[in-house]
DNA sequence: TATCTTAATGATAAATATTATCATTTGAAT
DNA sequence: ATTCAAATGATAATATTTATCATTAAGATA
């Protein structure tokens, strides 16, 4: 699965004319293997502890690049740094997003396709993606709350 | 329509123990007139045009203080500069931005609310808020990438 | 395989953006 | 009017992002 990906995107950065250097199979792989989301400084700090000592502008460029060619996809919760996850092709799923601790699921429910033909037809543009973020609080945040406001003052 | 709002909101930061002073007010109004998304700097810039010269931290401390609020809401498109935006009450609407030329549009059909008991069942979060953001092509730019794809070459 | 060409990298300088500090101002309670 | 704490503005300190450029290395060529 994940070898054949990486053939994939090998041949979509050559197709390009971009080469496929060490550090960007480097970076790659790092996000295949981690899951989940990262912001650059993640990105950096975390592979140079694994000693892959990539520069701090490599890391943005080669995030970049990657954005661009759809290899990745950017997740900005609220008004923070944005970070960066796999965009593994069919893998079409959300985020929900505790405000209590942060906390951050995925799901893949989403009923945004049934209308989007109504939103081509009014506004004429035509509609290629979407993100769609959720906020909540998680079953032990959503519990504090409970006891905050059942508590005796 | 704004009186009323105003009014409300300064109820709202007297009861959490806020001031209802100068600097706060003006963003405010400023955002109740302009409408749309405004950066940071969009505020901080304009509004010393129009000789209201408020601090630059003070922008930042005012536009957080209005998101925690619940004043304002924040959009990011894609990986740039986060925008605000007044949050009207009962004005839910997303966004469709075309990836052509950046216009932005609103729309209010929302069907995510379809979807949120299941969400809520299946993940045990208790759902409060989302943000849908749509990404396309505006009729005109949809236009000009049909020309370049039967541009002979 | 050795050579060549040029895109890519890494170090770091430069530019931007955000946050912290603190003397002064101001809202609002008394 | 006086008081007091919160808020502001100027700006210093940090943090983040981009630009520069000498060096490296991917991939083409022979
Ligand atoms: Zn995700
Ligand atoms: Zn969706
Ligand atoms: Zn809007
Ligand atoms: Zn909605």
């Amino acid at each position: 699965m994940e070898e054949k990906y990486l053939q994939s995107v090998k041949e979509n950065l050559k197709k390009k004319g971009y080469k496929l250097t060490g550090p960007r199979l480097a970076i790659l792989k790092y996000l295949l293997r981690k899951k989940g989301h990262h912001s650059i400084m993640d990105i950096y700090e975390k592979m140079r502890m694994k000693n892959d000592r990539i520069g701090i502008a490599t890391i943005y460029r080669t995030v970049d690049l990657f954005l661009e060619l759809g290899i990745v996809r950017v997740l900005t919760i609220n008004n923070s740094k944005p970070c960066f996850e796999i965009n593994w092709p069919g893998d079409h799923h959300h985020h929900l997003i505790c405000k209590g601790c942060g906390r951050i699921i995925e799901f893949g429910s989403c009923n945004f396709i049934q209308i989007v033909g109504e939103i081509e037809r009014v506004t004429r543009f035509s509609v290629k993606e979407h993100t769609l973020e959720a906020y909540g609080l998680c079953p032990k945040c959503a519990q504090k709350t409970e006891d905050y406001s059942t508590e005796k003052i």
